[in-house]
DNA sequence: CCCGTATCGTTATAACATAACACTCCTTGC
DNA sequence: GCAAGGAGTGTTATGTTATAACGATACGGG
């Protein structure tokens, strides 16, 4: 019922997952992406356009404007590297890369990560909802928030985990409401 | 497994049902919310919100700022008469009022039309497969992009369906991408 | 060499959303 | 009556997210 895969999901595989992906089906990643692959890399919750901008221009050295980064966001999309969290307008690596595509978000409220859950039950469940009603889906957005496991467990209410950790980029951008 | 529930989901029944939850509530169905009920009333679409200061603008024949616009949506969304669709930064009129909140929302694609739809089997699926991984979700959000039965049937290949046929605003507003 | 395609730079602007403050009106308590 | 306070709205300004449009460069095939 659960989560049925069992890889990793660390930034550093994803990377190189999607190095192997782009060569397989001969994408092209340029310096300009591969510099975004690293700020995705460094961040352990979603990323919004323009603090990717940000985190770009600070390492460049110069300014970028924003075309450039959605273009590079539209590559990795067009690709499933990346998956664009409406609800936040907010963007994560796909952390199923090889297998299933697209499941249920899970976005904490508490530390600002997300995180892919797979699940053919779910999507199974709403394929035949969708169809008893008469619609036919092309794509299905599931997005639930609340609190992850670390955030919600028993500990968790005394110390609060917060999203900074995983390396340099790590606070989640869209943090509206 | 479908749609369980039997309203019609009509824009008069809508704003019927909004008069009556104001009374029973004690909240205050003001001139200007009454405004932007109608105007929810009068289209086929989910409106955007600067659909809505436009057309409010135009009707009430002054220029009207977006705050405004804003405040009344806060006040409709936090009493559940509209949902607001991420995915297209739009607004939508709540069809399930007086009972079950919210389930699946689908999205035609081709006439731009939402349609709710209730499904207690897709939402224990989400919840059951979020609990299976350690996440606690709060809200759950599920947005399927697709062709309605109109817009899907036989017949519809032929002469596409198109928004305006409901009453005077109906243009569908996000139409990004 | 020329042309088409892909990529990236650059400027400007569109689309969506909120902060902050002022004013009215109405209610409540005295 | 009338001060105090809250809800609603008006108004100005600004913040945040995303795209349009055009130019420049680079690279590969005919």
């Amino acid at each position: 019922m659960a989560n049925a895969c069992s890889c990793d999901h660390d930034p550093a595989t994803w990377a190189s997952q999607v190095e192997d992906a782009c060569l397989r089906q001969g994408a092209q990643l340029t310096p300009l992406r591969r510099r975004v692959l690293k700020i995705f890399s460094g961040s352990a919750a979603p990323l919004g356009a323009y603090a990717i901008l940000e985190e770009l221009s600070r390492r460049e050295g110069k300014q970028i404007a924003p075309p450039t980064v959605y273009r590079t966001l539209d590559f990795f999309l067009e690709h499933g590297f990346v998956h664009k969290i409406e609800s936040l307008n907010a963007y994560a690596p796909c952390e199923h890369l090889g297998h299933a595509h697209h499941g249920l978000l899970a976005i904490c409220e508490a530390c600002g990560r997300s995180e892919e859950i797979e699940d053919a039950a779910v999507m199974r469940a709403i394929a035949a909802t969708a169809a008893g009603s008469g619609f036919t889906p092309r794509t299905v957005m599931v997005e639930a928030k609340g609190l992850c496991r670390r955030c919600a467990g028993p500990e968790a209410a005394a110390h609060h985990h917060k999203p900074g950790d995983a390396s340099s980029t790590s606070a989640p951008s869209g943090s509206r409401k």
